[in-house]
DNA sequence: ACTTTTGTGGGAGATAGTGGGTAAAAAAGT
DNA sequence: ACTTTTTTACCCACTATCTCCCACAAAAGT
């Protein structure tokens, strides 16, 4: 499975193309994939950015949702009904882009400047003024990093 | 099994017409179904909207149901009739259009434009202004996905 | 400095979405 | 049973959008 990482930006075109820069693609491929690969691409739930994974990815997180809802339960339907809200699936096309559909363009308020943010499993897609004013500082994310990782922790891990 | 997933809006003419939009209707070949494909239309039991689904899955959640009823228990019997209604079988038409039945147009309310939402293994259909309308805030859904499966849980999980 | 790869832009053909007209079928009324 | 009316199905045609393709620019590597 394809592990992406590493900061990219590339410039978003009036029709909503941006080129997938070439690091990600190339490690899409070395999956082993061949022929087209699909992505879902969705607003971020917590974040004003959008997320960006491959379809196979997508399977797998909402399985582990779709297992811990009730299909008769009326507040887990409707929040089965939100998690579905916001998402597209996009192909790259033949010279390496991706199409961003406008609604989601304008939910994480995209012009121009994407910036590409390799995470893993996952490539976050930010307006690059909106990522660059919404870093946390670094005192914060150390003192994050000890409360949820270091030695003090409260709650399970594996 | 098909998987349907991403928004789509297309308009309904005055015969009840709607195009199935191309994403999902290729998602639907795909499972290599040939030929006619019968859907079950339905209104959601819980939501202002319809739902579609292939005629499969219709049967696999009916006999699901089916299971858990009683034979010979009236109330049992009386959910088992109320089910049922509000039902429609249909087809695709010659350029990849469905006709909605009027009487389940009324019940979501539907005019003209009408947003189809992938969600798996069925579709949803809304009429727009109620699809906007109902959706919850961002915060909310945050809050929600942080409760329900998020790291501070108060209630059991997988 | 030159070659190769990567990113960006625009035009043309293909296709998806929409609308209407007509014929057949079903439903309703006589 | 037959006529009338309504509904449904099929066909054709138009338009807007998207996708593909070509080409250029910019950057990186040799």
């Amino acid at each position: 499975m394809a592990s992406f990482i590493g900061e990219y930006t590339c410039n978003m075109d009036d029709k909503g193309r941006v080129a997938l820069p070439a690091a990600l693609r190339a490690e899409l491929y070395a999956g082993g994939t061949q022929g087209r690969v699909r992505f879902v691409i969705k607003k971020d739930e917590y974040l004003a950015c959008l997320a960006l994974m491959t379809e196979p990815e997508w399977e797998r997180r909402i399985a582990i949702v779709d297992k811990s809802l009730n299909l008769y339960d009326k507040e887990d339907q409707m929040l089965r009904d939100a998690l579905h809200r916001n998402k597209a699936l996009l192909e790259i096309d033949s010279v390496g882009r991706i199409l961003i559909p406008k609604k989601l363009c304008d939910k994480a308020n995209f012009s121009k400047e994407i910036v590409f943010v390799g995470e893993g499993s996952e490539i976050k897609l930010w307006a690059k003024e909106t990522y660059d004013r919404s870093s946390i500082s670094e005192q914060d994310l150390a003192a994050l990093l000890q409360k949820r990782l270091g030695n003090k922790k409260t709650d399970t891990e594996q």
